[in-house]
DNA sequence: TATGAATGAGAATTCATTCAT
DNA sequence: CATGAATGAATTCTCATTCAT
């Protein structure tokens, strides 16, 4: 994204909600495309041809993919993650965090196969503080007993990745998310009841993010 | 009659020998160059290059990187998943075999850095009949008590990605494959004597296969 | 609003103009380069460098040698034709009609090499209604009496195409055309006088095309 | 063709006759392949599959393309025009002679579909001193009446091009030579009864050439 | 800022030719 | 002589990037 102007007159503002508008366009497009084809495989024409600009158009935004690909990145997960976080702003069990966590993140997946085949593809695992921290506070506190932590970050990212890929080919049944995250809690040897607790508990609500067309 | 029909023969064999051998090279170059960038990015000039053949030789014996992809993918993980099936030929029991059977393929990941970056990053899934095997056993004779077996399914193979991905950048301590493997074990609530038990066994000998040069 | 599509329109108008500029003036190159080097034999680079355009540019305008050579073809035949279908609105005899067509077909071919290289070689028969439309006419009201109508149409075309070789190698007087002709009308038993008609009439302007340069 | 070796002893007569048949049958094949594709696009590989000869043996015997399709035509002309040369030792007339001529060679074709086509689409014009000579002959005579002996030479030359590619194509009734011959007597304004002579008398039997398999 | 034609470097592919067996 | 794998120059084709409008 090329840096904005600081200095935002009045006359400049129409401009820059339509560049923004089409900035927006391009990523919506690039997150289906990433979604279809991987990372690496797009060129710049499929952005440009989803996205419905002109060519030209594409680099008074972004200067390569690999840019684009960031962009998307960011502003795909970002809002879910914190929404995600700030949904479960007031729950203080380590065990209940994660479960409640994972399972909010199927939840969205199965929200938007999109979003989920994007992330099962794209994601460089990034903005994953919240499940780690979770797991390094259960682990301090003993709520969770497992031979390496770098393992079970391992096992549960690789896991969630799988979840993710399977969610976005619409091969889930609707409850495969609660299944996966009652695994991730069995795998850390988490407490039986606290386990039973994070699957019961009621999912808060997560605002929609404006949904991928 | 049979002295010509010997000559040709012989010019035959011969010429197949040496095809066989510069499709070895390729092959092997492949693995290197895909586990150093992946599927998608490599282009014909990079496996060329690595193989020390000309363009044109790459051509016959490959009709794309597609192609070759497939190839170098059978060829690769084909032998190992071999050898460790037939390594544990006389073990009975699922937990164990499961156990067993992710610590050896742990071992072999640490033993060939090359293969494990590979495996990590291409592995479209194939071949894993056995661990799938293991699983469905232990299941039906109620070893395992999961909430779903796509679930387990994707929760192993995604972590035991995620591994060979740790394993491939030379930051995983040698414990680490059995730690993945007792977790592993742990997540399909395995009992706990028979996880003990998959560990302390120790490890039966898998022939090395003709390393990476 | 209007002033935004009327710059799009202006934009696009612009573009339009540019790229029909460009694809006429690799046309015009690809009719010389056909003409000296047949239809098969001449690769991109020789259209490239003739047109003075980069290589790229080729298929932004073209998807390859063979569309190249239909686009060429017809855009270099139809004016022709047409301009000699219009010079002759008025004619009715149909002998006279085919010889005075002859004569100015011929006539194109001398004042053109280039075009009467590339017709020869390269023809492969089409938009030729005109002679064929005269021929049955005549037949029909009995003005010319020949064994077959399709050995006739064979006679006329090749005999044509070997003219345009030679009147294109410079290597015909410039009554050759009419020589031509006249053979032709013979060939079919026209009458004497008729034929003497045909060849008496003073040929109709026909609009010069843009040259070949 | 490289240069035979000119002492034969017995030692190499038959490593030369079986080169000879290796020769014949890359020629047999070139026939073929140069009356589908023309005499430029084919490749070396195409005549290599269609003669079931490896690569090499290819430049055992010719070093182009380009060589081969001279040798091609030269073995397949010679023989035919030849044996109609004989056919007609003992015509004088010459406009007999030119419309004898023309039905044997047209009788060939309709023999040989794959030999028409070659000859329509290779023949660079060689080897044709017999038509040219009758047609000269009877100029000379005053039995033909043409406004110019080159415009002649092209009607008829041209005209037997397309009947060819007619017949190749199996486009033409058995009659069609016998067409085309009488309308190239026509074109001459060669005697009427010469004419009808030329057609009626019997065409003498012409030795079969060694088939196109 | 949006447009899209033109560009040319680079990647893919073909194919004539060589050469050890 | 026959074979066919290997070679690399020539060719085709793609695609990121520029730029005038």
């Amino acid at each position: 994204m090329k840096a904005a102007r600081a200095k935002v007159d009045h006359r400049t503002r129409v401009g820059r909600q339509r560049s923004a508008r089409t900035e927006g366009r391009i990523i919506e497009a690039a997150l289906r495309v990433f979604a279809e084809r991987g990372p690496d495989a797009p060129v710049i024409d499929d952005f440009v041809r989803a996205a419905g600009v002109a060519r030209g158009t594409f680099y008074n935004h972004f200067e390569s993919v690999e840019e684009l690909l960031h962009a998307t990145s960011a502003w795909t997960t970002r809002h879910v993650l914190e929404r995600i976080a700030q949904a479960m702003d007031d729950i203080e069990s380590p065990t209940v965090r994660l479960g409640v966590g994972l399972r909010l993140f199927f939840a969205q997946a199965q929200r938007d196969p999109v979003w989920s085949r994007f992330v099962a593809r794209v994601w460089k695992v990034g903005g994953l503080e919240l499940p780690v921290h979770d797991l390094e506070v259960g682990l301090r506190l003993g709520h969770f007993r497992v031979p390496g932590r770098d393992a079970a970050r391992d096992l549960l990212l690789g896991g969630a990745r799988e979840a993710l890929r399977r969610i976005g080919e619409g091969q889930a049944p609707p409850s495969f998310g609660d299944q996966m995250a009652e695994l991730c809690l069995q795998a850390l040897r988490a407490d039986q009841r606290r386990i039973v607790a994070a699957l019961a508990q009621s999912l808060p609500d997560v605002p929609e993010r404006t949904r991928t067309r």
